[in-house]
DNA sequence: CATACTAGCTAACGCTCATAAGTTTGCCGT
DNA sequence: ACGGCAAACTTATGAGCGTTAGCTAGTATG
């Protein structure tokens, strides 16, 4: 019989479910075809993970804080609300070409999670969210921009932005830059900044 | 015994679906949860449904069939691009805050219908995507319009509307109309149009 | 060469689900 | 007043789920 030390690893066990969670959401998709991927028996799968849940848990997370954390940096020692909101929409799009699996299933399944983790969760995103308001919020009050409501332009840009993610190919002609430079312009639009 | 004659209707069946498919999902939602919100037990559902996956059916196509006769009835009658833009977007935005529930369902659990259905809603939610994606084009062909892809304004311009659904609150101050007027003037400056 | 560990495996559990079959009950038209 | 229908009910079935327990066989360590 031969049987490999190590064919599975956990990082193989996370990254199969996170296909397979953004094709047919959670709730939609069962441990039996994550083994089935992995060429594994459904028990298995236990040496790797504690549990269906924790693997969402471990993926919405991972990816939630990276996005602050790619905002964070993106933003850090810039003062000026329209180099601000320039430099958040472009890492941001430019996530949800490069992370399309992650970004579909944390828009999906975020509400899977059961509490607390769920409601720290939506913190996490609420706390983008209303960075992304302020910042034009910051623009609106300097007459850098004009817009009537800066929550509404923040949902639209975010919204816009996450939806990469349903329609950029992988393997397509247009790349992550294009795309990201592309709706940072459509960004700063919305805003009515024009264009850089 | 009391058992009134009538005490679920099949639009009841739907409505309520509809809100629990929004809520947590199709796989996310048990028809025992169906029941339990009609007062009624599991399998009395079956006596105005033929089954669960009737019931995604029947949400997902009434919504996706009503979605193109909104655009076809608000664009019928207009040559103009900006015009025809500025029409389309109107009803589709505001679709988006009236119909919440249904907006969610068709966008995440599409993928859960089997074929030819699930084939044949993706063709008729890409006829919106080309019809939208068209008049941009023409737009951009009759200089009335500046954009470097109509293909990447067309799907941002549409997700943007799209995720009213996500975050428009229906007791709220700000009413459908206001909403999609906002987000109509979102979209002309997407395309470079200016503000009507 | 013996030991301990690791990562597979099979078998089985308890639960929930969608759905089916057959039964009861109350209203409506004749 | 009564027969029939419609819509509820109870009960049951079989499939699939996530998860646990216990076993086996390779690998690395001493």
């Amino acid at each position: 019989m031969t049987a490999a030390r190590e064919s599975v690893s956990t990082a193989a066990v996370v990254d199969t479910a996170l296909t397979l969670f953004a094709e047919r959401g959670y709730h939609g998709t069962a441990l039996s075809q994550i083994a089935e991927v992995l060429q594994v028996r459904t028990p298995s799968l236990y040496n790797h993970m504690r549990s269906k849940h924790e693997l969402l848990e471990t993926i919405i997370g991972d990816t939630v804080r990276g996005v602050l954390d790619d905002f964070r940096e993106a933003t850090a020692n810039r003062g000026d609300p329209l180099d601000r909101l320039y430099h958040a929409v472009l890492v941001y799009s430019r996530r949800h070409a490069t992370h399309r699996r992650e970004a579909i299933v944390v828009n999906r399944d975020t509400s899977s999670l059961d509490e607390p983790t769920r409601s720290q969760m939506q913190a996490l995103r609420r706390e983008h969210e209303h960075a992304i308001r302020s910042i034009i919020g910051d623009g609106v009050a300097a007459g850098r921009f004009s817009v009537d409501s800066p929550a509404l332009a923040s949902f639209a840009i975010r919204e816009m932005c996450v939806s990469i993610a349903r329609w950029y190919q992988d393997g397509g002609p247009i790349t992550p830059e294009q795309v990201s430079r592309e709706y940072t312009e459509f960004a700063l639009s919305i805003v009515g900044a024009g264009r850089m």
